[in-house]
DNA sequence: AGGAAATTGAAATTCATTTTCATTTAACGT
DNA sequence: ACGTTAAATGAAAATGAATTTCAATTTCCT
């Protein structure tokens, strides 16, 4: 049984049930799919990619619902929405202690995340400096992944 | 007369005619002014906001000449594109030696440069440990400026 | 000057994202 | 259960920045 960061998958359609009746919003079949699907799935998944995994099961489940329960998730604050170099949107499951960074390889495309506590304050110390608060940030690498750099060094 | 980090404007326009030159491509008005207008301006400029400052004086530039000549000076190494939170895509001039990173006001829009060896070493170092090879990176501080910061304390 | 090749600019296209709108569905009170 | 109301759904259309097309123009080289 996976255990992911966040809680397990049923605590967190817990967490949207509660986010959606507080907004007055509805709990829906669809909702549900897509939920447990991208909960138990997902990483760094764009609504298209989301969508093809979802239809595949549920014929009747459409782009449209899908990229705005992505978006629903993003705000009940169970996803977050990231968009890299290509300029896709993507979607990740999220817990509310994590927030991690990324090594993206411009070869194969893989993404790694990491998290380094140096490195956070470092940013907030920088920050400070002009007197600035830090909200949220973006930190990204691109280049080759452990994997890739062989490769390419053999070439 | 401002002098810019990555040499003057002229040595600049040299470098541009060096590499459409080697090249095989062609100097022209157009580039000419272009190039002009945004070396000696420009930070973090749209094409939208390019063409506007641009069409004022030229009326018979178009927006896709100013689009393409960012695009080349780019390529030149004259220009850095960026893509901030907001999606749209920004050049600004560049010089070989600097590497910055930005912090963005969520309130006011401004965006402020900065640079820290320190923070460029850490993250070599983390890369490192996962045998990645950093070939550029993207770090963006999204928050409130000391402008805006102070102005939201007070409300 | 002459001719090949690149450039220009208006308009059209692309493509992910977002909105519209008619229909369906869930939630709630009776 | 039943009706009402507001939200959700999904297909299609709209949006908007980025990019491409193409005929006309300009540059570069000999």
């Amino acid at each position: 049984m996976p255990q992911t960061k966040g809680g397990n998958t049923i605590d967190r359609k817990e967490k949207l049930k509660a986010f959606l009746k507080q907004r007055g919003f509805k709990s829906t079949r669809q909702r549900d799919i897509i939920a447990d699907e991208f909960l138990k799935s997902g990483e760094h998944i764009t609504a298209e990619e989301m969508y093809k995994k979802v239809s595949r099961k549920h014929r009747d489940i459409g782009f449209t619902t899908v990229y705005r329960t992505l978006k629903l998730l993003a705000k009940s604050g169970l996803a977050t929405e990231r968009v890299f170099a290509d300029n896709l949107t993507r979607y990740e499951p999220l817990s509310a202690e994590d927030h991690h960074d990324h090594l993206i390889c411009i070869n194969c495309g893989s993404i790694t995340e990491f998290e380094d506590l140096k490195l956070e304050r470092l940013q907030e110390k920088i920050a400070g400096e002009f007197g600035f608060r830090i909200v949220t940030h973006k930190m990204e690498f691109y280049g080759y992944c452990n994997v890739c750099g062989e490769r390419q060094r053999k070439k």
